[in-house]
RNA sequence: UGUCCCGUGGUGUAAUGGUAACACAAAAGUCUCUGGAUCUUUUGUUGGGGGUUCGAGUCCUCCCGGGACAACCA
């Protein structure tokens, strides 16, 4: 591995403590010694999906208060519903996590982990009176529930004796009942205008495989019965969720109230969105099992995953959730900020490199036919410590198609007939022909350079207006170029009633390129490293499809590209 | 038309009754052997009405606008 600094850890700006609403209220809540002064919150994925950029919001909320306040931060999966999860999901969960550069310790929980205890839970609320067995149908549970603006009726089976529930309730923990024959329910408040406190489900009938308990248990808990007294179990002293969950505070407390045990207090906050995104879970795996994508991590997904294969940087990630706040309102967040976030980054770590991705033949008509030069080429001007590399330079090179117009418009600074331009680390070289093939197409440009504009040399003065990058052409390295784009050519994918987010799917969201030409140094990298290719932006080795006998880069962002704007306005 | 939540430049976030600020974006310029980076500059903001106050983005009130909620999902 070239062991560059950029696989290194370097400081972020988190000297400034980030200020929130949230961090507002803990620190009301320190000062009056609520918790005996403790700081505990969790992070609550449930294993039924990659983790998105969203998470990373969450991640480094939670974690990140844990670390300010040195308190802590529990990892809990969420695994209340075997239909739709998996181990998969668990393992992937972790490792984007530590990759974020977060640690939960010893402190990795599952909600499955208290199912003995909110059974007993559920016991206690029945024979409070607090929970009922009912025998409905799903229909009819709906039908009795009533709707936002008419309040709920009470079904045939709300007033069970506290014996019969409990009889019941046993038989349907010992899988006495098919699926779908009864629930256990709170005993609610069915006209309340908060449809979350007309009895809400606490257990469900599933003879299902879980992922950790296998087939003990063929009742489940709903995420309301079980999130709040995990948090609970847990000693959590804020429990931060997003938005939609702001609904299910009063049931939240209600279950801890009649429980009487530790009261965590549930905070939430806005939810992440990213323009020219999609973070629906269930949306993104319609991409993946419609193989629209190639697969969670396909580096065109907002999956932490994806992100990381594509070339980002966890610290880069890190700063953007820094730097998009924590509030209330809804909010949708310019990608742009992100490649920001990502490019000040690299821009400070990634080595440079010379790399052609649509090579144009150039030979130097008046260069010495076998020679060979050597040049010594800056491996990161931002950072002298990571010093310097040799490239070569001989009669036949390769430039980039788009550095080369025929007949170059205004502005146009880099190589046309009869024009200048100096190749960067080498000479300046004028182009003198032009050779086509029968088509017109242009294959090959003849130039000349001038000897005396070697650069280092004292007598390299002379400047042209552009620079531009090359390879030696018989030093050069060949290599596969994968160039990914926004996957969706709509702002907001997923905000159209009338149509499907799929409409919207970027037909150039990925453009592959074979036969690029690399300056021979990268011939050792390895999947993973990242890189600056000169003038065009950063890119990075495939973690899966890269290795010694075939490289494969992704890129992971242009590099701002001001003639982009100039030639398309 | 029920309950809850939210309205600050184009996009986000701050200002905790006392000069509306920061970042991104956009625009102009500087510099440059990366049309990158750097540096400088510019544009542009408190949804509306009423009230309290010496003073309101902030407190009160009404209105307007947006969002969430009627899975045996989380």
């Amino acid at each position: 591995m070239h062991e560059e600094n950029i696989n290194s850890e370097t400081k972020e700006n988190d000297s400034i403590k980030p200020s929130n609403f949230i961090r507002d209220i803990i620190d009301e809540d320190l000062k009056i010694n609520k918790n005996e002064g403790r700081v505990h919150t969790r992070f609550p994925p449930e294993p039924n999906g990659y983790l998105h950029i969203g998470h990373a919001k969450s991640i480094c909320l939670n974690f990140g208060i844990a670390r300010d306040y040195k308190g802590f931060c529990n990892l809990r999966f969420d695994d209340t519903n075997p239909a739709k999860e998996e181990v998969e999901y668990v393992d992937s969960i972790k490792e984007d996590i530590k990759w974020l550069g977060f640690d939960w310790g010893e402190r990795e929980y599952y909600a499955s982990d208290y199912f003995y205890k909110l059974y007993d839970f559920a016991v206690q609320l029945i024979k409070q009176g607090d929970a009922y067995v009912d025998s409905c149908s799903s229909e009819e549970i709906k039908e009795l529930r009533g709707n936002p603006t008419e309040p709920g009726k009470e079904g045939p089976y709300r007033n069970r004796s506290v014996e019969e529930n409990l009889d019941l309730f046993e038989r349907m923990k010992n899988g006495e009942f098919p699926d779908g024959k009864h629930v256990l329910r709170a005993k609610g408040n069915l006209s309340s205008p908060n449809m979350n406190l007309r009895d809400s489900i606490m257990y469900r009938i599933r003879h299902a495989h879980h992922h950790r308990t296998g087939d003990k248990w063929c009742i489940y808990p709903m995420y309301d019965w079980a999130h709040g007294q995990s948090d609970s179990i847990e000693k959590i002293t804020h429990s931060i969720c997003t938005l939609e969950f702001e609904n299910h505070r009063p049931l939240y407390d209600w279950y801890i109230e009649k429980l009487g045990i530790y009261h965590p207090q549930q905070i939430e906050f806005a939810r992440l969105n990213l323009n020219y995104t999609i973070m629906s879970k269930r949306k993104l795996l319609e991409l993946v099992e419609g193989k629209f994508v190639a697969g969670w991590d396909d580096p065109r997904m907002p999956t932490i995953s994806a992100f990381r294969r594509r070339g980002y940087t966890p610290e880069s990630i890190r700063t953007f959730a820094e730097r998009v706040g924590v509030a209330k309102r809804d909010n949708i967040i310019d990608l742009a900020l992100l490649e920001h976030t990502l490019r000040e980054d690299l821009n400070k770590r990634a080595q440079r490199v010379m790399a052609v991705l649509r090579p144009l033949k150039v030979t130097i008509t008046n260069y010495p036919d076998n020679l060979v030069e050597e040049m010594d080429a800056v491996n990161n001007p931002e950072d002298d410590l990571m010093g310097s590399r040799t490239i070569y330079f001989s009669k036949e090179i390769y430039i980039e198609q788009d550095d080369f117009m025929e007949n170059p418009m205004k502005k146009f600074f880099r190589l046309s007939p009869g024009n200048e331009v100096r190749l960067r680390y080498a000479y300046i070289i004028k182009c003198d022909d032009v050779i086509k093939d029968e088509n017109g197409n242009i294959i090959e440009l003849k130039c000349s350079y001038d000897p005396e504009t070697k650069s280092g040399s004292t007598a390299s003065q002379r400047k042209v207006k552009g620079t531009i990058h090359w390879v030696s052409a018989k030093h050069a390295i060949e290599a596969e170029v994968r160039l990914y784009d926004r996957l969706f050519t709509d702002e907001d994918p997923g905000g159209h009633k009338d149509k499907d987010f799929k409409e919207f799917i970027n037909p150039l969201s990925l453009e592959i390129l074979s036969g690029c030409k690399l300056e021979p140094y990268l011939k050792d990298s390895n999947p993973g490293d990242r890189y600056q290719f000169e003038r065009l932006g950063y890119f990075c080795a495939d973690s899966k499809d890269s290795n010694k006998d075939k490289l494969v880069f992704n890129r992971t962002v242009t590099l701002k590209d001001t003639w982009a704007k100039i030639s398309k306005g």
